[in-house]
DNA sequence: CCCATTTTTTCGAGCTTCGAAAAAAAGAAT
DNA sequence: ATTCTTTTTTTCGAAGCTCGAAAAAATGGG
């Protein structure tokens, strides 16, 4: 709470919160919406049909469900899913995907490419974001808003790829770019944060306010949910649990240094290890989920070299979420992506290594969540920051002209 | 963002935001409000002479500094120090300070007690805060409010003590018993968390969205900042840095675990290293700041057993900062308490394990501030926490009866 | 065909904020 | 001493928003 508020902001959140509770139920009534909201009727009926007649929402006869109830039978409402298309790209290793999403969250197009990101210059990586745009976008009407992840870490003003493992370039400003390309706002994320908006999105019962989501495979990534908020720290998109320190001095890798988890739980560590090589041999960019496949399988059948590789895997793993929830207190965990399809093996050792940490102490009331295919959830993510994006800001404030209003000065209020 | 805004709830905001300026500014006249909050003179004119009636603030004659100026001088506006009062205790070891504190923040009465916590029970504990919230309130009209800081785990809700090295009993509840006994509301607080709410009030500029506050002394203790909120956990208070792992299997800790960051970087584990002690030996309690003075002017010295104590300590501070960098990002980092008198022995190791972390990366840039007592800041961060509740939640909404006002049923609209 | 029931809209009342103008309070100029 | 200038503060009417009550709308039941 920094600045006051003035009689124009109570209507532009009312109003972002009807759509908010629109995009969230299912075709809601308005009588269903002023429950939810805690606003009166009469607001809401001021509100919807000032929504519908600026074409962002729209009535949907009555609705499916509706058993012969005595009464004027009640309308459903729904997002008009002309109102707006958003943009979600999504970069990671040799991959790049674009979706079009309409108002409603529905996907109206996919286009994916394949290029070789570790040998293509930062100009042809930009060059590739933005044709990938104009190619899904192409011939439609224009859409308002980029939501770009990449797997690697980004600033945390969602401008740029600061490192990325899938190239050497650094410091890629992918929205500047697609900004000057496109003319709509753009925002650049870490693809495990958008994994964690997904959750939140699709099961706020369980994660809501503070969980973790960690994404297994090549490498160990991490989205943050914290007090109800992502948490993108104050230069980078930080989020690094892979590179949290493990053990000191210990194995080398990806990253250059030495002893990260993720040097014990990265696919590159398990088969390194599996395969009896050096914890210091030189990390290999991208093993098959066959592969991985292939050694969980010989995990499973005895106690070898594989077994050893996974069990160091899960005591980094849970030595990590012990001291995370040190931290920030046990959470709900969701695990995603290929490394999950061998989450048979691990769980019992991450559950020991975090039994015996401080963090761990009711270990066995923490669940885990597991899905091996991380991508619906990076782009759902996208889909739902874009979108949420644009109820607030294009939205909230109405369409009406000359809104105006001032601004405090220096000096902002602490409270 | 989750319920609805109505006409009283904007007011009351405006309130709370006029109290939180007048709080932190220097006696500022109306105009100044204006300013900082961005509302009208109007506005600011029509709630300061709300407040004003209320006895909640008042005029205190022209400001001092008012150099002679053309036109109308500026009437300095303060909150008036009779409107409230609150009560801080801090139960440490062997030690319970009670401060009864004005609706302006200064200090009104202060009392300090010496008890045996390791050897009391429960109930005697709980006596104790009773008693000695009875003492400084004595004969005094009724204070509106009590923080509590001890020095251990709370949980989320602030209601109750969940563990402490400073007593064997665990779950002990002190909120309901001190809200039993004298009918205010009461928060139950870590430490060092309201070492970090102090910091954000003194040093906005520097303290304000993340930083992180450490507490070196017997053992290592933190305060978290994100996003702007104090992060306190889902159960417990978290913030437990000196839990985190440093050294899987490592030595021996007061918490009964093996291997956390204060059992190398707590005065119990300095000392035994440095006495050539094994480090499963079982930890000292207390250790006087004069041996630990001792400890650093023999390290300082010379490159014996003291000098390696130290290097162990600071080995483990800086990786445990790089991991929780890696997590969070680099944030301002303030060294609060007695192991801050070793710190110029300690920075340039913690400095050389941070620069081998992830996090640590930028560790040239991040600058660490030291202040060698603990218990001021703690008083203060107990007082602003309870004043700018009291401004939230009691003089926020006006003194008019019946204000009432609907609320939102289950499932809320999550934005 | 009328009544009961539920949803939605309408309408006036009550707040709140805002901008403009007026009032207040001082120094500067004559 | 009086008038002008400048700055702060208050006053007042206008506009916007939400709310509760009442009216209107839409449907099933008898």
């Amino acid at each position: 709470m920094t600045t006051g508020i003035r009689h124009d902001e109570m209507r532009k959140r009312n109003r972002a919160l009807v759509i908010a509770a629109v995009r969230r139920a299912d075709q809601p009534s308005r009588t269903e919406i002023a429950r939810l909201t805690g606003l009166s009727h009469s607001t809401i009926s001021a509100i919807a049909s000032d929504l519908i007649e600026e074409g962002i929402m729209r009535e949907i006869g009555q609705g499916e469900a509706a058993p012969a109830r005595r009464g004027r039978p009640q309308v459903a409402l729904g997002l008009d899913p002309e109102a707006a298309t958003v943009v979600c790209l999504h970069l990671s290793f040799n991959s790049l995907s674009a979706v079009l999403v309409d108002y409603c969250g529905r996907v109206i197009d996919t286009k994916a490419h394949r290029l070789s990101t570790l040998t293509l210059s930062r100009q042809a990586l930009l060059d590739a974001a933005v044709s990938a745009v104009r190619e899904i976008a192409c011939g439609r009407e224009g859409f308002l808003r980029i939501a770009f992840a990449v797997q690697g870490i980004t600033d945390a003003a969602g401008r740029q790829m600061l490192w990325s493992p899938i190239t050497p370039h650094s410091d890629i400003a992918f929205g500047p770019e697609l900004e000057a390309a496109f003319g709509v706002p753009v925002t650049v994320q870490n693809d495990c944060n958008m994994i964690a908006a997904a959750l939140r999105w699709r099961n706020p019962e369980r994660y809501r306010d503070n969980f973790i989501a960690l994404l297994l495979s090549q490498g160990i990534g991490m989205g943050l949910m914290l007090n109800g908020q992502l948490f993108t720290g104050t230069h980078s998109s930080a989020g690094e649990f892979g590179h949290m320190i493990h053990r000191p001095d210990g194995a080398l890798c990806r990253c250059g240094r030495r002893g990260c988890i993720e040097a014990y739980a990265g696919n590159y560590a398990i088969w390194r290890k599996a395969h009896g090589k050096s914890a210091m041999e030189k990390p290999i960019a991208d093993i098959k989920a066959g592969e991985m496949e292939a050694l969980a399988a010989m995990a499973r059948r005895g106690d070898g070299p594989a077994r050893q590789a996974f069990r160091e895997a899960a005591e980094a793993i849970g030595i990590g979420i012990g001291s995370l929830f040190a931290l920030i207190d046990p959470a709900p965990v969701a695990m995603v992506g290929q490394g999950t399809a061998a989450f048979d093996i691990l769980e019992p050792e991450i559950r020991a290594a975090l039994a015996q940490t401080a963090g761990g102490q009711h270990a066995e009331d923490v669940s885990f969540e597991t899905w091996p295919d991380e991508v619906p959830f990076i782009q759902q993510g996208c889909a739902m920051t874009a979108l949420t994006g644009l109820d607030w800001e294009v939205f909230g404030p109405g369409l009406r002209p000359g809104a105006g209003g001032r601004k405090p000065e220096d000096g902002r209020v602490v409270a």
